[in-house]
DNA sequence: TTATTTGCAAACAATTTGCTCAGAG
DNA sequence: CTCTGAGCAAATTGTTTGCAAATAA
């Protein structure tokens, strides 16, 4: 996540949340994660460090920092919804469909053509995803499968 | 949609499905759909012409058809998928926040700078998904609304 | 103190599945 | 007649909620 963990103490004052352990510890493994966990991972990793904490109590925090703009809601394919830190650049993602694994990119240039295509609509873009999910290209070349 | 209501017979015995009661309806309804209406939302249509017909039919009908490449499976922001005719020329979605209406669009410059990227990955494309949330452009200039 | 937050269990919504019977080919 | 497909209800999955007890400020 792009947030440190030092952030945490900020993010809620600045929010008007209180300081609760639980939110620490969930807080602090999004800090530490550089993929994009559900809620059910997440509560995995949470509950490693502090047992106690509830499912009900991840959900809720993540609906609440995501109601903050601190977090921000994907759903690739898979059912769950996934997370990741809202405050960073804008950018999309590649899926690989054979291992799961979400690979971020950027392209201005798309970015360009969405806002001409909203405004051509007569529309203001509130939001946009572009997803794309693929699999590792196969070298042809020799025997085929 | 976009196969016709004569396509069905057609489509039933290119797949190798029985053309039974309950699918002719759903595919009926589905033929005459101009929206993309998610599994519950085409049951309440079926039900009204055929009543007894299931809503379990009605998803392993989707998931058939889907299977086949007939229709494509979306999932827009709320929990539902929603489906639409696959046989077209691909397009995006426009999805207007404020109301819920999907807009479809194409844009070749779009899909080119898709295909470079994910080669530039290392990957080919599986699919993917544009999806822009919009609201209508407000008018500045005089008074508004 | 006292308004938030939590844990737990029950509730939910969307979708899937097991099973037995009906009906297409 | 045979095997696919249908209906129904129960099961799953991911997520939300009610409520009394716990706790940050």
């Amino acid at each position: 996540m792009t947030f440190s963990d030092d952030d945490i103490v900020k993010l809620c004052k600045e929010h008007g949340l209180r300081l609760t352990g639980p939110r620490k510890v969930i807080m602090q493994v999004l800090a530490e994660s550089e993929d994009h966990p559900d809620a059910v991972e997440l509560h995995r990793r949470v509950t490693k460090i502090s047992p106690g904490v509830a499912l009900a109590t991840v959900y809720r925090t993540l609906a609440l920092l995501e109601e903050k703009g601190v977090l921000e809601r994907h759903q690739f394919g898979d059912g769950r919804a996934r997370f990741e830190s809202a405050d960073q650049e804008h950018h999309d993602h590649l899926i690989n469909v054979e291992t799961g694994d979400v690979i971020e990119f950027r392209s201005d240039e798309i970015e360009r053509l969405q806002e001409e295509i909203a405004r051509q609509h007569g529309f203001d873009i509130v939001s946009h995803k572009l997803e794309i999910y693929v699999k590792p290209r196969k070298k042809r070349r020799k025997k085929a499968t």
